[in-house]
DNA sequence: CTGAAAGCGCTTACAG
DNA sequence: CTGAAAGCGCTTACAG
């Protein structure tokens, strides 16, 4: 009780010890699970808490033992972009994440980012968070290299602890799907269903470095058919849908016959398939089409996108126990989530 | 430095003082912004914080002025749920509160919360938080009952501060999106577009209040143009796609002549319009048809389903001055978030 | 404009 | 098994 500025009224375990008839460190003990104290005493001590509503305070705890038991999660955005418009993959994922989190007792605290008013990533600095996830758009250079930066200056003594996903740098620690084996798998799938001519709507050269490992499984599955690989390249600075009509547009336009198409992401092959459909051309029955990364709208499609979907639990547990390891300065080789083949309507056989 | 067990070496303010040639309370001060220290101390204070590195320990300024500048949000889920099928309308709003909080200078701790085991929002009595938003999903009773609970517990004393969003219980501070004007609008969309049988697929006893508000707007409107309201109820226990599809079949074998159809969300909206295409009933040619939501899948759909679409700005930003007023003490009366009407394909003139 | 000092509410060696 | 005491790193009246 302050004596100028009277407070709000707090219970502290000072009270609680009064109630119980034990010292405060004791309460504190007691309230931890510290196996030293008796049950007897536990239970008294319980008592004494639940009926004075008291919780101890967590900045109390916090300042005395150097832990937040909290992971920062810092979801990068466009600036332009309504948060309605966010990656439905990243929702997905940051979902994930927290669950993971939670599951491992620590709590998480979210910050969407997206410019330089915005950028913080000062987390364990301040002891706000025992570690960094950053997740978002790829396509937002500034913002990653900022944290890229940010991992540079910290070499030098702080010792940031994070991993991320959807970066462009290699050099930060990332997590991200088996996109090897997704294209195979995608591709594989194609073939078996006896399409022979199969375009890959993406890019080499994308900051999205997932699209490159894409199109290289689909061009080593491509080439152990005996399938020549055709990559339709999508143009730069337009939205995933827009990507995906023009790069359809192209492939017919080229006037090559084509039986498939992978696109490297979902929101690209849904661009496809519209500006397919408004072409009259049938999916499947004309061209099948397949996407990647199973995002819900994907199977709300019509007809409905074939995927390659990562296992959305996996991704967040994986980067929680990647980023708990680093903290606990333990190693953590994996990187990959597995990921499976799932197949609608959109790849059937006619 | 602790002599038994040295932790991590941590600059504080003692050090920045040091290095600066000043005392300890000088550079909280300046740090602080506080206008009472002279401009070249602060220049210097600042130099040697840069120089040092330091940053203030969050924990500590929590405790010693019990603010947290942290407002806790709670996403309810259904315990069954994969993340990855959240409701699209929750992802976004979650967004848009994340960044009204941050544009106040507040963080957001984020909890994903379905089950007895996860339930819990003793954010101010541990501190962790000056305010609680909850959102999420209606129809998980159990979760409701829980932060009814609370609220009426803390009637004697605590006094949490919180908003809601998607709460079956009016007793709770809600904020909603205005329903019934949403709803007014898409029916009379609906009427100037020339049709005249009109179905709403809905639900006047559904958990979820919207829904009734939604239809009585839809009640309201038809009744002025001089038409008879029809519901076609959603049976309860499905996803909200197969209510629609169910909603839509019931709808035809009813027999009574229909030209167009409310729904009263986007995703019973897409669970009819794939009940309709598939049947070869052509949208809007035959049935024009308008959800409520504006989630992203929306615009994705074959053909692209009109809706009327809250502000998501807009409903973050209301969340966060409605329990920010709360906090402070003040009154803050709104609780209605605007809303427009979206024209798609699916109500086009034929 | 600046400094010395108190105190926020815990956890945890240390001593018994 | 329990208690007395130190100390985590700040902010802020109070005094000058």
């Amino acid at each position: 009780m302050d004596k100028v500025k009277p407070r709000a009224f707090r219970v502290t375990s000072f009270d609680v010890a009064a109630e119980a008839g034990v010292s405060q460190s004791t309460v504190s003990r007691a309230l931890a699970g510290d196996p030293v104290v008796s049950e007897a005493t536990r239970l008294r001590v319980a008592e004494a808490a639940r009926k004075l509503n008291y919780f101890v305070d967590n900045n109390a705890a916090r300042l005395r033992t150097g832990k937040t038991g909290t992971l920062a999660v810092v979801v990068i955005c466009r600036p332009d972009e309504d948060r309605k418009d966010l990656n439905p993959f990243t929702y997905a994922l940051l979902g994930s994440i927290c669950a993971a989190a939670s599951a491992r007792g620590y709590e998480t605290l979210v910050s969407f980012q997206d410019g330089p008013a915005n950028l913080s990533g000062r987390y364990e600095e301040q002891r706000k968070a025992d570690g960094l996830i950053v997740i978002g758009t790829t396509q937002n250079g500034p913002a990653w290299d900022y944290y890229r930066d940010l991992g540079r200056s910290s070499e030098d003594g702080a010792g940031m602890h994070w991993v991320c996903w959807g970066s462009p740098y290699d050099e930060l620690e990332w997590i991200r799907s088996d996109n090897h084996e997704g294209a195979r798998l995608a591709t594989g799938h194609l073939i078996e269903r006896g399409c022979g001519k199969i375009a890959c709507i993406g890019s080499l050269d994308s900051l999205q470095r997932q699209f490159k490992e894409r199109y290289d499984g689909y061009a080593e599955r491509m080439e152990r058919a005996g399938l020549e690989p055709w990559l339709v390249e999508i143009e730069h600075g337009l939205s995933r849908e827009e990507q995906g009509r023009r790069a359809a547009r192209a492939l017919l336009a080229s006037g090559r016959p084509c039986d498939a198409i992978f696109a490297v992401c979902d929101e690209i092959a849904l661009g496809a398939l519209r500006e397919l459909t408004e072409l009259g051309i049938k999916v499947p029955q004309r061209i099948a089409l397949i996407g990647f990364d199973g995002i819900r709208a994907s199977a709300n499609a019509m007809p409905p996108l074939s995927t390659v979907q990562p296992d959305f639990t996996a991704a967040g547990d994986l980067m929680v126990d990647k980023l708990l390891a680093a903290i606990a300065g333990e190693s953590h080789e994996q990187r990959r989530v597995p990921v499976t083949l799932v197949v609608r309507e959109s790849t059937r056989r006619g």
